[in-house]
RNA sequence: GCGGACGUGGCGAAAUUGGUAGACGCACGGGACUUAAAAUCCCCUGGCUGAAAAGCCGUGCGGGUUCGAGUCCCGCCGUCCGCACCA
């Protein structure tokens, strides 16, 4: 009588065993090829999600089969610990930012390990442990001592919730990407890294990543946006010059003004002595900066009464405007406007009455009269343009800039979309920047020796702004260079910085450096990332920009932090609501609602229930699913087989009762196969071919990721098992299913393992070897089609001779009957497939 | 606006290089076992016509290439994602 397999008990024991022994810890020394396999590791909010929970499965799947294969895994974990919500919790609970964490981090670790990850935590830490943030430090002082960091008043956006300075890449519409505040402009002074200087490189380097997303490179190549043109200069009728940026040089003879931004030097200089500027300055300004308002927006222009002399014709004057398109921070806040092939500038000449002359032919469109209110900015030959005439967009580009750099007025450049990188943070819960502020001596590195410069564990969060800057004592130090009164920084670093290394720290840890270089290099680069989309320009940007900033200081020799990137689906689930006042919407949690139909119905007072979208799990529409409970009712094997079935990894996951209770019941029928397991005698040659080709299958499939195709295969494989009658065969496709199924639902199979009477565990046992010669089929189908439309199927031979498969296909009852006596035209025989006959 | 991805049954999805569309799972329906239920097992399930055999249609829409198109080409429509007054 076949048991039940009990989830509960085998998850606990075999976790236990797995920890005891320390079976997933990654030795360095191992002769074995390496593996590193990563996922991107977890905010410590204090509980596990379902996103986690699908994100970790599959690189557990992923690193537990690479055991099986003999390789030397490195599967680590760890905390991105610093950040914001440590900061609100000491704010509203009054608990201290550290205890909050660790606490959380102390309940997510029982969670992962409840789940059986195969992950090697003795190489754990958060990135707020000072030993790990003191590491940090250190880096950060080499990246000085480098030249690789500056300081600058500049003006930066500033969050007046979160009271801190942002990236340019955590503004998003205009707002905080945190706090949703609208983000305002300061002026402060920061520490920035030159990321910049590595624009190059992180562009080029994209190329080298074969195993990304082609999506993620784009993203991260269109963020780093290079744009090459020409830089030069217009003499102004004030004596003065302006500078001006464009990719389009070609079309400098149809240019018809030069407009300036609202912050330009100039525009700054005129504002001074006339308040008409200033306050056209200061609308520009207010313009707001999301999507809609940029679309809506109107170009708005003011004449200065300036002109700019045409370098190509000192007779010729372009009256010089301040325009509220024009960014100060992109090129260099100025442009010539030609408004025939140039959308905004078309937008701004129509309204202005400024003259548009056509210098790029259309079609057959040549002289310079241009009507229409679009911009033509296809391809063609200059026209109307004196000694460019008749050449094409490129080469007049060359031409024009060859000609400014030996005139001297201007040069060939690139322009950067991507901008250095701001990392200073008000905030106390970061890595200290450890840098001393002295009167005399300017900014000071803190000497190695008195690193890590630790968090004051005495802070108070009653009233908003940065605690450390508040701090009775931590600031005031001597300066180590002269010893006079001086000011530690009390900005801390971005915690992007945190996540920018902590895969190398995974690979390294001493203790007196942030990690050994041989040792690392012998782990990096890590073979398979896996995380979500939404980091694809953030942290994988910074990642990359550290690793090869390290590469520059000698300190690593790896360019790409990430050889696969792989970017996984959400988990979602239904919504369920109620039309609330002033059309907001009350939310109700998946476990408040009955549904029948396509009705929902509130548990509580039987109320009707919209049953709405599909969409990720959120707090806000209360539509999670809490993994905790799920486990402890379906045992870990289940949780972790729903999330690979049914949705490709990349794509969302709809989470559903229905899907885990099948996921279960599969379990079940494992076990009922595994307990039944019975010697018998005598061969099934079909069995064996598909056991064998789903070994193979199954293993190409987690090497692609495309865990919902193994599962198929899998559920193929044990449906043939099921149905096959007792032999050999089938004893010993059981016996190879344990194993194959091993690295997705590892506690059943370590059970089924040690109950088939092996000591050793399954972890540590060997993919199962799969004959080639069962991978073939020796007979196949092959499909009869007259005109292209199936009409019979025949089975013979594999590799059956072409005219043998022809003959048989024409003499078939119903291929007979369809041809009716007419004679093919023509009749195509694709070997093993099929037989196509034209009549 | 620019860039990209995607569109296949009631649902999630499979489908080497262009070669039998819908594997596998979910859900639905029917049946077996049971005093009954649960659990389990078996069968059916793209649409239309048909008692059946079988036939016709079918991968967002319209064209095209081909002996043959879910797959390739052209043009639309829709959904989602990223960027955004980037000169």
């Amino acid at each position: 009588m076949a048991s039940r397999f009990n989830a509960l008990k085998a998850d606990a024991a075999w976790q236990a065993i797995w920890e005891e022994r320390r079976t997933f810890a990654a030795r360095d020394d191992s002769p074995r090829p390496k593996s590193y396999v990563l996922e991107m590791f977890p905010y410590p909010s204090g509980k596990i999600h379902m996103g986690h929970v699908r994100n970790y499965t599959m690189g557990d799947v992923l690193a537990r089969f690479r055991r099986m294969k003999g390789m030397e895994v490195l599967h680590p974990m760890g905390w991105d610990a610093f950040g914001m919500p440590a900061e609100n919790a000491a704010m509203e609970k009054g608990v201290h930012p550290g205890a909050w964490t660790y606490q959380n981090i102390d309940a997510m670790r029982a969670q992962l390990k409840r789940i059986g990850f195969g992950l090697d935590w003795t190489r754990e830490f958060a990135t707020c442990d000072p030993e790990y943030y003191g590491q940090e430090q250190a880096l950060f002082l080499d990246m000085v001592e480098a030249g690789l960091v500056y300081r600058k008043e500049s003006a930066v956006n500033w969050d007046p919730v979160d009271m801190t300075v942002l990236a340019n890449e955590q503004v998003i519409d205009g707002k905080g990407w945190r706090s949703g505040a609208t983000v305002e402009r300061r002026k402060l002074s920061q520490w920035f890294l030159k990321i910049t200087d590595f624009a190059d490189e992180l562009l080029d380097g994209l190329g080298e990543l074969k195993h990304w997303p082609d999506k993620v490179k784009l993203m991260q190549e269109n963020w780093i946006g290079k744009s090459q043109g020409l830089q030069f200069r217009f003499s102004v009728s004030d004596g003065g010059s302006v500078e001006v940026f464009t990719t389009r040089p070609d079309t400098i003879f149809g240019a018809s003004f030069v407009a300036i931004a609202a912050d330009h030097p100039l525009a700054l200089r005129l504002a001074a002595d006339n308040p008409e500027v200033a306050a056209f300055a200061e609308k520009c300004r207010a313009g707001g900066t999301s999507a809609a308002e940029i679309e809506t927006q109107e170009k708005l222009g003011y004449n200065t009464g300036l002109t700019a002399t045409h370098p190509f014709d000192p007779d010729w004057q372009l009256p010089v405007y301040i325009a509220n398109f024009v960014l100060m921070d992109y090129g260099v806040g100025a442009v010539f406007g030609v408004p025939a092939h140039d959308q905004r500038d078309l937008d701004f000449a129509r309204k202005y009455d400024l003259p548009v002359k056509r210098v790029v032919s259309e079609g057959d469109a040549v002289a310079p009269e241009f009507t229409g209110d679009e911009a033509y900015t296809g391809p063609g030959k200059l026209v109307n343009s004196q000694f460019l005439d008749g050449l094409e967009i490129a080469d007049a580009k060359r031409a024009v800039i060859e000609r400014a750099e030996s005139e001297g007025w201007g040069k060939g450049t690139t322009v950067w979309r991507l901008r250095d990188w701001g990392v200073s943070r008000q905030r106390y819960w970061g890595t200290p920047i450890p840098i001393i502020h002295c009167g005399t001596c300017g900014a000071v590195p803190v000497p190695r020796d008195q690193l890590p410069v630790k968090l004051p564990e005495d802070v108070s969060f009653d009233v908003p702004g940065n605690p450390l800057d508040r701090h009775p004592t931590w600031k005031h130090v001597p300066c180590p260079k002269c010893g006079g009164e001086a000011r530690r920084e009390t900005d801390t670093l971005d915690t992007f910085v945190d996540s920018s290394w902590y895969f190398i720290r995974f690979a390294s840890q001493p203790g007196d450096t942030p990690f050994d270089k041989r040792i690392a290099e012998q782990w990096l680069p890590v073979n398979q990332y896996i995380g979500g989309v939404e980091h694809a320009i953030l942290h994988l940007l910074y990642a990359r920009f550290w690793t090869r900033a390290l590469r520059e200081m000698g300190k690593l020799d790896i360019a790409e932090p990430f050889a696969g990137l792989f970017t996984q689906g959400m988990v979602t689930h239904e919504t369920y609501y109620r039309e609330g006042d002033e059309g907001r919407r009350i939310w109700f949690a998946p476990d408040e609602v009955r549904i029948s139909g396509e009705q929902g119905i509130a548990i509580t007072d039987g109320s009707p229930i919209t049953v709405g979208r599909v969409e990720k799990m959120s707090k806000s529409k209360k539509n999670t699913v809490d993994p905790g409970p799920i486990v402890e009712q379906y045992g870990a094997d289940a949780v972790r087989w729903f999330m690979l079935s049914d949705s490709p990894p990349e794509r969302d996951l709809e989470w559903s009762e229905s899907g885990i209770e099948g996921a279960w019941r599969f379990i079940q029928r494992l076990w009922r196969l595994f307990d039944g397991l019975a010697d018998a005698d005598g061969e099934d040659k079909a069995l064996d071919r598909k056991l064998h080709q789903t070994i193979a299958g199954v293993a190409d499939d987690i090497e692609a990721l495309s865990f919902n195709k193994a599962v198929a295969k899998l559920y193929e494989l044990v449906n043939a098992i099921e149905k096959a009658k007792p032999s050999a065969s089938r004893a010993a496709a059981i016996r190879a299913l344990v194993r194959i199924v091993a690295p997705m639902a590892p506690h059943i199979a370590e059970e089924a393992w040690a109950a088939m009477g092996n000591s050793a565990l399954i972890a540590d046992a060997e993919w199962p070897e799969v004959d080639p010669a069962l991978l073939v089929e020796d007979e196949v189908t092959i499909a009869v089609q007259v005109n292209g439309k199936l009409r019979d199927t025949l089975i013979m031979a594999k590799g059956t001779a072409k005219d043998e498969v022809e003959a048989a296909a024409l003499s078939a009852d119903k291929i007979v009957q369809w041809l009716d006596g007419a004679s093919p035209k023509k009749v195509i025989v694709v070997p093993d497939r099929l037989v196509n006959i034209v009549a």
